[in-house]
DNA sequence: TCATGCGGGCGTT
DNA sequence: AACGCCCGCATGA
């Protein structure tokens, strides 16, 4: 992944974004001047114009999970976001972040992979569906035309960022190597008990709590299943993230524990590390908590990353990453207010269509919790066979009141990553009329109001019969969710986008 | 096994 | 007609 600050920029400096053009315009830009750097994590109501030679372009990819959608046209790719899977039980890893894996893009495979019981508290895995473009999933669209390749999405996530793809096959081959090296020096535990070693991190695996655990990976022919015995240094990015290995951390738990990759958005079951966080902010941090549904089925799965990491250490590139998305989303409503930031675009006639509605405005940094969209059809669609029953069952938007560590995660929560960065400074949305963002978002006169010292349920979480879902053009009440003692976020402060003035403090 | 892409077909708006 | 989505099929890693 290219470095927080380079991907900001691409995104927030959108070259697509400049020039006034449409995925179904029949003719696009000839020639572009140049082309956007790619985007991994595009959000909002963004364009880019990629290189034809640019590699990932021409493999649409992203890193949110989408998958290919038949639109009949053969000349535009166009892809729906699944979402993300997290646990419906909202168990809190290890580290306090909340589990958020990548869906699996083949209907088959995400069935399975739904089966499967979170690696953490073996209890059922929920597939929280995208629902933001008006309340169906978002959409991104693809088409190459000479040498440019045209990128456009449609809509904002309104759930958490999944694993990213790469981090899914960094985490898969890592976790591959980690099972090879695993199994010997496991064959050679089994043989020689407590040792007592501590040290090596290749002697963790006598730390394993049982060989049970061990069993059940292998028994679970998931690749993606979180590889006990892990050392700690073998993960990618080691180096930016802050870990230590500490055996008696690991004594004591049941449940597969976590290892954290450097990466914060992944994990594997602990071994006898634990994780040192280097940062105040490790406390923890999913922000996307999942405050719906008790667990219903059981689950057997595997597959697993951690999302939030925002309490990951500080000094990674997540917790920057995330620090500033966070900010810059956070104020990214700002320059709607007032005055544009450097480079953005005016002109109202690249607007969406729906931009004019009240479920296309800008949302918040915490607009996952946002309530549902009046008609949220993709209640009846998206989760249709993979998530339909856990709705039923959904609890209402438990108003669940976090902790200090809640807090953390709303932080995080509150930011996608980097790139998303460039919905806070150029969406059109933020050319939206006053009149529009105010009547949507009490956050109008603030980058981000928080009138509860709580979060609510995320949108999608809530239950809402078809049709009773309280309509978003009613604005406020989408906000009423929102981060609570934010201050937490220390470590947000020293990344603050130039282009926002408002202080973390508020948050 | 799974990610991707394609395209037929169906239901809804 | 436009969309969203389900499904099956094919291909490639």
């Amino acid at each position: 992944m290219p470095a927080a600050e380079g991907q900001l920029a691409d995104c927030a400096w959108s070259y697509g974004m400049k020039l006034s053009w449409d995925i179904n315009d029949p003719q696009m830009p000839q020639k572009p001047a140049h082309f956007d750097r790619f985007c991994e994590w595009p959000d909002g109501y963004v364009r880019f114009i990629y290189s034809s030679e640019e590699k990932k372009a021409q493999r649409h990819l992203s890193g949110w999970a989408m998958r290919n959608t038949n639109n009949h046209n053969g000349h535009i790719l166009k892809k729906s976001c699944l979402g993300v899977v997290v646990c419906a039980q909202d168990c809190a890893l290890p580290d306090g972040s909340r589990l958020q894996l990548r869906p699996a893009i083949c209907d088959k495979a995400r069935l399975k992979q739904q089966k499967k019981p979170c690696p953490n508290c073996h209890s059922a895995l929920e597939l929280i569906p995208c629902r933001g473009h008006s309340g169906y999933p978002v959409t991104n669209f693809w088409r190459l035309d000479g040498n440019a390749i045209f990128f456009q999405a449609k809509g904002v996530h309104d759930h958490p960022r999944p694993e990213s793809k790469s981090e899914t096959e960094a985490r898969r081959s890592a976790i591959k190597r980690q099972m090879a090296s695993f199994y010997q020096p496991q064959k050679r535990r089994i043989r020689e008990p407590e040792a007592g070693e501590s040290q090596d991190h290749s002697r963790h695996f006598n730390n394993i709590p049982s060989l049970e655990n061990l069993e059940g990976l292998d028994v679970i022919p998931d690749a993606s299943f979180p590889v006990p015995g892990q050392p700690c240094l073998s993960f990618p990015n080691s180096d930016a993230y802050k870990a230590t290995c500490d055996l008696t951390t690991f004594q004591g738990d049941i449940v597969p524990p976590f290892q954290k990759y450097s990466n914060p958005r992944i994990y594997l079951p602990r071994t006898p590390c634990s994780y040192e966080l280097a940062g105040p902010g490790y406390t923890n941090s999913s922000p996307y908590t999942t405050f719906y549904k008790d667990a219903g089925s059981i689950p057997k799965d595997s597959d697993w990353v951690h999302l939030n990491a925002l309490q990951c250490n500080v000094n990674t590139y997540s917790s920057f990453e995330r620090s500033f998305d966070f900010t810059s989303k956070q104020h990214g409503w700002k320059p709607a207010l007032g005055k544009a930031g450097p480079g953005e675009r005016t002109d109202q006639g690249q607007f969406p269509p729906e931009a004019t509605h009240p479920q296309y405005t800008p949302q918040p940094p915490c607009r996952y919790l946002a309530t549902a969209p009046p008609t949220a059809p993709a209640l009846q669609t998206v989760i249709t066979t993979t998530t339909r029953v856990s709705y039923q069952a959904c609890q209402p938007p438990a108003l669940k009141c976090y902790d200090n560590v809640r807090d953390a995660k709303s932080l995080s929560s509150c930011d996608y990553a980097s790139e998303n960065t460039q919905m806070s400074i150029y969406p059109e949305a933020l050319d939206l009329p006053a009149p529009v963002i105010t009547a949507s978002s009490p956050t109008a006169s603030l980058p981000l109001k928080i009138p509860r010292d709580c979060w609510t349920v995320r949108q999608h979480s809530l239950p809402y019969p078809l049709g009773a879902a309280p309509s978003r053009t009613d604005g406020a009440e989408s906000w009423e969710v929102c981060p609570s003692r934010l201050g937490s976020a220390v470590n947000y402060s020293d990344r603050v986008s130039p282009f926002f003035s408002c202080d973390n403090e508020n948050f």
